[in-house]
DNA sequence: CGCGGCCATGTAATCGTTTGCATGAAGGTT
DNA sequence: AACCTTCATGCAAACGATTACATGGCCGCG
């Protein structure tokens, strides 16, 4: 009688009842007398019964799960998120599954089959690259998309990048910088986009010039970063200041010039963009937009679970506020002469 | 007609035979005509059918995914195994789920929860500091312990620690170090432990002494680093190299002498261990051991998907080399005087 | 021609829950 | 006393797939 796990059955049987009072004494309990609630409860307890998730959700008809689609799995800023995720995933009894969109031959082929094949509840959408729309699955399980929101079609958590931008560019600017250059994420990243928009917006504000040569394409990776370094470094023409669209990528800067003998900040002032742990025992420390991680990741299963419990697919976008953290990497540009 | 998700008993409907028809096209095409066959897959193809998983795996009394239990989901060390374990499951149709074994009240407890609850057909265990024996779960699903091994008792996959250990200070008495210190990982964990092990091991080879004040309990992070260097800094008998259990340790301390004037590797050789992407973008780059964590996270779904697929619980454990990446932060102590 | 075997397919039981509906007892109202 | 509520519980039908077993057609061989 061991053998296998027990069922519902096994219980009812141990406590003289039908399996219908079991179920109702373990998920509704209030319409079961107080004397059978406690011969199920030792039954339950004398069986070792667990409900089988998977025929419970078969007959609700939902999953208990939650996925969370991301770019690239072995980025560690995702991590951050993911705790605040799962933070609010586990009180709520859901679980976390969780898929690397790259991986795979096609990422969008990934995402509609994800959305169609119910295996989750609801879906997090970090990768602002795949194209979601409303058009595209009529019926399709809510879904929220977090930093990289998706256009007005999906609602979203995301961080207020141009005004990251303007703080970034407003500190340099009084520190006295003028000529301030700019270090983007990949073409056609939304988020990449508002921070150079915001960047030119806020250089323009202070009447400050956008030199094109000086606003140069990255990736967010930190190779990507030293690349920017090598451009900088085979200028003879350079700006002051750079603003990265990512703490990587100014990371990967910062090592590059100095490798090549060039100090920070008196050569050259660095503002980054994310606040990642690493940066305040870095030499020098890392000026940078913070972006709360953990927060993000917990409105937006927050959000989800909003979504699902009320059966819509729809709810108003939430923006989160970014704050400046000066730190040792900028500095007058003063010194610099 | 469109209103739900077609079933099975759509697609059967639609091509003119019967259910179980359709689920042997889908699952063992070999057995039916072909010309059945192409009924059937155009028949799905039409109805836009998908299977249901939940259905499936009910009745084929599996789950469908593999459970990973992190002991800090935020810590971005996992964020990359996480990767290599994806990339193996994915192809192999299993879900990822994720749960944070730090988050809720009581670890072991949560472990107890996943074991017995059926959730998954098979756990990836990162947390060396819960109690898993055959003893406790006679009949727990396949567990296979990555990084973090438990004794005997549960398959494992590990990088050679204690190797690890003796190519650092090997590499620092080659280099003419003498005066080496050590610090740990958090006490009681397996991974410290082995690592205090192989410098202790290898220090007395070589016939260096271990000097207890020289060794720095931390506990992996960034902050215990800039603490151990808060020690060194006190101190007026220094080492003059030291090995870090972790990047991340080695990178506070590095920051922390470095803030408060001193040079790396001029005045303190410094190893790490893991070699996470950050450290060869530093100044100085990081001599550190490497751990191959895509590969670790790889072996470890590859071990479980045989456990499972054979339907055994053990087997055999797998020991991954390591190696040792010198970099800038290491340096004859010639220089020191 | 009859029989055995093989092949393709259908029938129906099963996985373990949840839940709408029916039932019957108890108690209250007229 | 007849009737209506209310309450606690049981019955049995789903949920949507898989698969052991049964069936029937066809072919080949003696």
């Amino acid at each position: 009688m061991d053998r296998r796990t027990a069922t519902i059955q096994d219980v009812a049987r141990a406590a003289g009842v039908s399996t219908a009072t079991v179920s109702r004494t373990l998920s509704n309990p209030t319409v079961v007398a107080e004397a059978t609630q406690t011969a199920v409860l030792n039954a339950v307890r004398e069986t070792g019964y667990r409900v089988n998730h998977l025929a419970s959700n078969l007959r609700r008809q939902r999953t208990g799960s939650i996925i969370a689609l991301v770019p690239n799995l072995a980025n560690p800023f995702f991590s951050q998120i993911m705790a605040g995720i799962s933070s609010v995933l586990t009180p709520a009894q859901y679980g976390l599954l969780i898929a690397d969109t790259q991986s795979g031959p096609n990422p969008d082929e990934r995402l509609a089959h994800y959305l169609r094949s119910g295996v989750a509840d609801g879906l997090i959408l970090f990768d602002g690259a795949l194209s979601v729309t409303r058009k595209n699955y009529p019926k399709r399980p809510p879904i929220i998309a977090a930093c990289e929101w998706l256009g007005a079609d999906i609602p979203s958590v995301r961080v207020d990048n141009e005004k990251g931008a303007e703080l970034a560019v407003r500190h340099l600017a009084e520190l006295g910088h003028g000529a301030i250059g700019h270090v983007t994420g990949p073409r056609g990243n939304v988020l990449a986009k508002a921070r150079l928009n915001g960047f030119e917006v806020a250089m323009r504000c202070r009447g400050l010039e956008v030199r094109q040569d000086w606003v140069i394409e990255g990736d967010f990776s930190m190779d990507s970063g030293a690349l920017a370094a090598r451009r900088w470094l085979s200028s003879d023409d350079r700006p002051t200041a750079l603003f990265f669209s990512s703490d990587e990528m100014a990371i990967g800067f910062m090592g590059a010039v100095q490798h090549a003998g060039f100090d920070v900040p008196q050569d050259v002032s660095v503002v980054g963009f994310d606040n990642i742990e690493v940066v305040e025992h870095l030499t020098p420390t890392l000026t940078t937009i913070r972006q709360p991680r953990t927060e993000i990741g917990m409105r937006a299963a927050e959000l989800l679970l909003g979504m699902i419990d009320a059966g819509v697919s729809d709810c108003t976008s939430e923006v989160i506020a970014v704050k400046l953290i000066q730190r040792g990497s900028t500095h007058s540009p003063a010194k610099n002469s």
